[in-house]
DNA sequence: AGCCATGCACCG
DNA sequence: CGGTGCATGGCT
């Protein structure tokens, strides 16, 4: 099977799952009262807008977008039957569609939680597949779509919780920012703990470089090293779960193929 | 032509 | 001396 890893290897990277999903489309940038979070983001005193987002305002029509790229998203988030089908025709999860998806508690298949403490896995590709699909599973379990997937690189992991995320994937399912400094953004990982991130970017020659800073109590959770991989998934209701699993450091730490 | 990983300067 | 922001270079 085809793995959904973005990595730097990839160039163009390709699509998380081909999900159609799309996080909360962005309000019209006319004023810079206030700043942003298309994100919704549970649990965190953000900013109201936000709330008003999540209140049911129709996401106006981005009209005269700065973003030269068309983005035929659909907003799944106020279309959670969608969203739920989505997930359904993906890997066949018995997701219940259901008035509120995001109402009261999920029938979450009983799992031991990992302890993130323990990633356990050595370096087994077999294991590592196995991994991702018992994540991928748990993932559409609480009702969560993954957006995409990230294999740390060195800087990644050493840059002190600064990670790079692909320019693509930032800008179709990430907040939009309006200015380098960013917006705080908060998430939660399938055990229940809370994170806080700081989602900016960087010019870079005439475009953008994301980053999500503050990733490094994430990765000491899940033991996460350079070939780990951090997962970014979204609930219906908006909300940012994240995760990490092994990857197949083998790959990277032991050359399959005999130097010429 | 971009994009992204990383090096590095600068600032606290 | 650590963290942040920037610029460069390697690679698609």
């Amino acid at each position: 099977m085809e793995s959904l890893t973005a990595d730097a290897a990839d160039g163009q990277q390709g699509l998380a799952s081909g999900l159609p999903l799309g996080l909360l489309s962005l309000p019209p940038e006319a004023n810079a009262a206030a700043p942003f979070s298309p994100l919704s983001l549970s649990g965190l005193p953000m900013d109201p807008s936000a709330a008003l987002l999540l209140s049911g305002v129709t996401a106006p029509r981005p009209a005269g977008q700065p973003h030269s790229q068309s983005q035929p998203q659909p907003n799944l988030l106020s279309n959670p039957a969608a969203l739920a089908a989505a997930l359904v025709a993906r890997q066949g999860a018995p997701q219940p569609p259901g008035p509120g998806p995001g109402s009261g508690s999920v029938g979450v298949k009983a799992e031991p939680a990992p302890a993130a403490a323990a990633p356990a896995s050595p370096a087994d590709p077999a294991s590592s597949e196995s991994a991702a699909a018992a994540l991928s599973a748990r993932m559409a379990a609480v009702g969560a779509a993954i957006i995409f997937e990230k294999a740390l690189t060195a800087s990644d992991v050493s840059g002190g919780g600064r990670v790079v995320v692909p320019k693509s994937i930032a800008e179709q399912y990430f907040p939009r920012l309006e200015q380098p400094s960013g917006v705080t953004i908060s998430a939660s990982d399938l055990d229940g703990r809370g994170y806080t991130f700081k989602w900016r970017f960087w010019v870079n020659n005439s475009s953008r470089m994301y980053l999500l800073e503050g990733a490094g109590e994430l990765h000491r959770n899940y033991g996460l090293e350079v070939g780990d991989v951090m997962v970014f998934a979204q609930k219906p209701d908006g909300s940012l779960v994240v995760a990490g699993r092994s990857g197949n450091k083998s790959c990277l730490l032991t050359p399959a193929l005999p130097l010429p």
